[in-house]
DNA sequence: GCCAACGTTGGC
DNA sequence: GCCAACGTTGGC
């Protein structure tokens, strides 16, 4: 059982969408870094938990709670040329990017990354690190138990 | 819109 | 394999 902090821009999918999907379960599309991607095909376990982040926004910040739901598959979107997420070099064959199946458990209020950032118990977080990019970060069980009780607050 | 940080590409 | 150029992310 692992933690996770998953960025999603909610212009795209917002942890509403997410809630509004059918079971509260929407695939996890689109993640085109090696990195983050062998986070979810190596590492991922059904049941690990998920700090649902919203990024690129007004306020950015840890919106929601989630888990994994399902072992990796192909990610659909690779192959839609018409697609953002089109990649020429993936086949049905040897499909190069995954998707994940993500449940949203709840909707909480917002903790804002500026918040985040004065929590002495988050401050080894690594989408706090400076320059930090990754989309899917790993996070250590003492640092979910903050957040959750930062949510409850 | 700016720009720092980081990842990827491709020539050599 | 190196590394410059370019593209992307994402907070501000």
């Amino acid at each position: 059982m692992q933690y996770w902090l998953m960025k999603s821009e909610p212009d795209e999918v917002s942890i509403d969408d997410v809630m509004a999907s059918k079971d509260q379960t929407t695939p996890w599309f689109g993640v085109r870094n090696y990195q983050a991607r062998n986070f979810m095909r190596d590492q991922m376990q059904v049941g690990d938990g998920v700090l649902f982040y919203h990024s690129s926004c007004p306020e950015p910040g840890i919106a929601g709670l989630a888990e994994i739901v399902s072992a990796p598959y192909p990610d659909a979107s690779q192959f839609d040329a018409k697609g953002k997420y089109y990649d020429p070099k993936a086949t049905q064959e040897q499909p190069r990017w995954i998707s994940i199946d993500v449940k949203g458990t709840q909707k909480t209020r917002l903790l804002p990354l500026a918040e985040m950032r004065t929590i002495p118990a988050l401050e080894d977080m690594v989408v706090l690190k400076k320059g930090s990019r990754l989309s899917i970060t790993p996070v250590t069980l003492a640092q979910w138990k903050a957040v959750v009780k930062l949510l409850k607050a």
